[in-house]
DNA sequence: TATGAATGAGCGTTCATTCAT
DNA sequence: AATGAATGAACGCTCATTCAT
């Protein structure tokens, strides 16, 4: 029962990424989720207080899926250089694995104003990131260009987006625009010095 | 008589820029722009065609204002490196001086789907700025790093208007990072090694 | 419960139906229509897609109802003069029953451009109606007039309609004009010499 | 000066005219009337009181039109069978040379409500044309059949508009439906016995 | 004579949400 | 857990008409 519920549950939350990515927020509604995933529209609030909660509950769920990628563990033991590239080459990886994921997150943020307790819900899985713990320590120890944090992580998110999505939609191949050169790109960008 | 039309014209743009900054571009209805002007919302359409060729308009007004800055003569008459700090600093201005307008064109471009002829049109006034001129030219002779331009605009874009956005909302001042060091960040970033 | 729905379904076909008679087809608006039914406006779209499928609901609805009349197996054992005869008899006692059907069907006819699909399905009742089945084969002998059905039909709807409506508003009487007389007239009008 | 004013009103009706035929009546509008005659909403007003007044002059435009046609002179000095034949003929003419006419004079009539005022107007044109004359000195004389006059008009009026309409649609030819053929059933349903 | 500006009313439609079942 | 029915509010848009110029 529980495992119906859940898989319901999560393709409610997958029709609306989509209509994101396909259209904007703004264009996610009750009635087109409803369609797609063949239930009544009335039945999205057995799962979901309303479309603010699950909004926000796609936005969570998917800057989960995100920072889980970061094998935090790994990051730590490694220098600083070594350790930034390798977050580098995990988010484009990632950005190819999930090409949906960075989008939904990039125009939920933009366009979508949460309320101050969700506001802070989401400030602590930003915080417990292992990306934000290898920026803070970065910055602490001025191995990293000293200028605010969301700088940094706007350089380093947007720029990956922008290539993953150029990758996909064939506005260059990898050949063209090696990965390597975006790193080098952002090593230089955010590295003080 | 044409100065009061130009002004409402005007007054139609600026409240539609209101709506998309303070919420989305979703949230530009016919509705809520007559109301916050004071006129009735059909005189609207006395104005615009329709709701999209209104935010066109707005697109477009913001985009000629951006691209007014830059003193395309002066920029082609200095060393490369020198044209791109000066780009820089204009860039920097102009999200001070009009701050919404950064906002409006980012959301705009990214949740909105012009039509083909109004992306032809937009294609022309991009085209022709003297900052694209810049970096097809940095591009040309290497001196840029050699990535889609779009990577290249995308970095210089978002990093001012954030650093803009996080001035204007007091999240630091420009003592605590000053303009130099955001225009030495995107310099490595761009410049190739 | 479905008695309940059907019982507003059909109310709102009926209010529909009033107001292509009192007024036009363009008249039929989803406005006037929940007003008089005592619903609200949106609630129409529960019951039906759009404005369109609504009056084609009705323009079926009455087809059905009209060709629903006649008594396809009588017609064919009779003689084709008697079948005939008895046809513009139901006809006209169709008329009197059901005095808005004709007039909705005429109107709606003449008004409404269905799309293709729906066309087909207006085609296809129409097709099997007993009627035309009775006017094409009098066409195929010869007892009819050699013009096109469409001719045919439209003299015999048109007359009755006009017959009946006139009855009604006491334009004049049954004994002024008695049935018999429009029968022997549209007799003459499609029989063959 | 009048010539101008003359033109004008009458392009502004000829308008009114195609946009009942293409469309409807409920489908006139001021706003689409303006813009195919390249004149100013505005100005409609200038021309025409309102709506309602533009549309009864061209209803009444086409009736006079239409009557002007029957060359009552000729008429009378016939005998009636040549008389009526005549009057098919002419009828038949003009839905030829004027295909819109008669349809515009059929929609109207259908779908619109003249105020008693309007009406009283109509009749008077209607009252004064040949073919009333012939019809009712017909029903006097008992030449005709003893039915209501509107009968006797009907069958005429529509059996030769749809004929004509048939033509021009090219739904058969005149070789396959000769008008001789038509005017045979239509003097056979009007005539007595 | 002609029109630009303005508007209240109406239209068809979509939407988020509630509630009884 | 699921849904059909219902609705008030909003939306983009068109319209007939008025008025000042």
């Amino acid at each position: 029962m529980k495992k119906k519920d859940d898989q319901k549950y999560n393709r409610i939350l997958d029709v609306a990424g989509d209509l994101i990515i396909t259209d904007s927020v703004g264009a996610v509604s009750t009635t087109k989720i409803a369609k797609q995933v063949g239930i009544s529209q009335s039945s999205i609030y057995v799962y979901f207080k309303n479309r603010e909660a699950l909004l926000l509950t796609l936005y969570v769920r998917e800057l989960k899926r995100l920072y889980a990628q970061d094998s935090g563990e790994d990051l730590r033991s490694l220098s600083f250089e070594t350790a930034m590239k390798q977050y580098l080459e995990q988010l484009f990886h990632y950005g190819l694995t999930y090409p949906k994921s960075m989008t939904i997150i990039q125009k939920l943020k933009e366009d979508y104003a949460f309320d101050e307790q969700a506001g802070e819900q989401i400030n602590v899985i930003v915080h417990q990131s292992a990306v934000q713990q290898l920026l803070f320590k970065g910055l602490a120890d001025k191995t990293l260009r000293q200028v605010d944090i969301s700088l940094l992580r706007n350089i380093i998110f947007s720029t990956i987006k922008l290539h993953t999505d150029n990758l996909r939609q064939g506005v260059y191949t990898e050949a063209d625009v090696p990965f390597e050169r975006i790193q080098r790109m952002l090593m230089k960008a955010v590295q003080n010095n």
